[in-house]
RNA sequence: GGAGGGGUGGCGGAGCGGUCAAUCGCACCAGACUGUAAAUUUGGCGCCUUCGGGCUACGCAGGUUCAAAUCCUGCCCCCUCCA
């Protein structure tokens, strides 16, 4: 054996620890307040020690601490009722003593509802393939400058995107990152593992999430106070064994809430399937995240499935390309698009916020062709606030039984 | 009046004998985007088409050549400098 080699087996010495059994989440509490009788949808309460939100619920991704686009106000004031942000980007720049010693996320970014943080370890995947449509269609556009280095036992490797630095990310420091930071619930260090991976890839990846997340449950043991929540990661990518095998984990550890995560197919239809079979394995008692999944026919299909919070990034990253969601017809409209030169229509007069309400399409479609960014802000908290009554208007419907005529409502058919 | 430079697709601007229906940028038309290195990015953009191709095109009119946006002649415009 060379020495490449034996450096090679020290890096993937599997690293154990004993997780804790129990832990303290004294600050929170969900509870289930309603179930329906035809699907396995939900209603639920999710206390934290920053308020207390209904689910189904979603949470709008604010990654640089910051929602683009949009301030607190104009969160607010879409009805927001949570967001979340990111470490990796944050341990990045401004760095996490530079949070802490503002007295921590929600006071640094003027948000003081409920707030989560993204452990970084879906950078492991965007980093090294560049986004999920890309790595799904084959197409990598970060060729020239993937920076993600390597993945270790330890943990994983990247080069800096602002400076170059290199950067090392483990269970421990994300837990410790994210503790620092502050946000009520926060996650498991994890790898997400790209569409394009052999099976015997995607469960040694499994098997080595498994290991960051008891390490990331003894991390998070230290000091603890109730005052953050921690969830674990059901992964095992599109294999229904290996999903069975995440699901049964994450069950028998002592984390708050489950997410399901990693890769979730390459269609929407396998997406689905995958989390259909998951749910019945998960742990019910707790609240169940989706990570990253957000389109209103995906919140439609999942609530049925029985998920209590979403994620996505795409009301607001579409919103910045012109596309304004609407409650029926397509579902959406592109506001750049010629039609709406003239259209003296607002972009929803019954949402009560004055950019859906008071501006003309005509007037967003010359913002947007001229430039100007109050466009992207507009259409972005018109998103927010369709994405928010999308949910407040499932919740009523799971309640009353009337999903599937909401569901034609919103999306017709 | 003298000297020089130039007129190319909606605009700017390459090309200076064939591989040019014409690089590129802008504008325009549409698409993609699912735990955000995204105010990013992809395609289309003369006319017709049975998608093989056909037709009309680089100021206007002639000419040279197998072949011209590219060379020659004349004409019409525009710009700079000198008087």
């Amino acid at each position: 054996m060379g020495r490449r080699d034996r450096l090679k087996r020290k890096l993937n010495q599997p690293i154990v620890v004993e997780a804790p059994k129990t832990l303290d989440y004294s600050g929170f509490k969900f509870e289930i307040t309603f179930r329906d009788t035809k699907s396995r949808a939900r209603l639920g309460r999710l206390t934290t020690p920053h308020g207390t939100i209904e689910t189904p619920n979603y949470i709008f991704c604010g990654t640089k601490a910051s929602i683009k686009n949009l301030s607190p106000q104009h969160m607010r004031d879409a009805k927001t009722d949570i967001i979340l942000a990111n470490t990796y980007h944050l341990m990045i720049q401004p760095g996490p003593e530079v949070i802490e010693r503002a007295g921590g996320l929600h006071k640094f970014m003027q948000w003081h509802g409920p707030m989560m943080t993204d452990s970084g370890g879906f950078q492991i995947f965007a980093m090294g393939h560049g986004g999920v449509a890309d790595e799904i269609k084959g197409r990598n556009r970060n060729t020239n400058t993937r920076s993600l280095m390597g993945i270790t036992e330890e943990g994983a490797k990247f080069k800096s995107y602002w400076n170059g630095d290199t950067l090392k990310l483990t269970p421990e420091a994300s837990i410790d990152i994210q503790r620092r930071m502050g946000a009520d619930i926060i996650y498991q260090f994890d790898e997400c593992t790209p569409y394009h991976v052999e099976r015997d890839y995607t469960a040694t990846a499994m098997e080595r999430s498994h290991r960051w997340g008891d390490r990331s449950l003894v991390e998070f043991e230290k000091g603890h106070n109730g005052r953050q929540a921690l969830y674990g990661i059901v992964s095992g990518g599109i294999y229904d064994d290996l999903r069975t095998i995440s699901c049964d984990w994450t069950k028998d550890r002592p984390f708050f809430g489950t997410a399901i995560g990693d890769c979730l197919g390459g269609s929407t239809e396998e997406f689905y399937e995958i989390v259909g079979k998951c749910m019945p394995q998960i742990h019910p008692d707790r609240p169940v995240h989706l990570l990253g999944i957000g389109a209103i026919r995906d919140v439609f299909s999942c609530v049925r499935m029985g998920i209590d919070t979403f994620d996505c990034v795409s009301p607001t990253r579409i919103a910045r390309h012109g596309w304004a969601l609407t409650r029926g017809g397509e579902g959406r409209i592109n506001i750049r698009n010629a039609p709406f030169r003239d259209d003296q229509e607002p972009l929803d007069p019954s949402l009560d916020i004055s950019a859906s309400r008071d501006f003309s399409r005509s007037y967003i479609h010359h913002l947007f062709k001229a430039g100007e960014l109050l466009g992207t802000q507009l259409v972005a908290q018109h998103n927010v606030a369709m994405i928010n009554r999308l949910l407040r208007e499932v919740r009523a419907a799971v309640k009353n039984g009337t999903l599937d005529a909401l569901e034609k409502e919103w999306l017709g058919g």
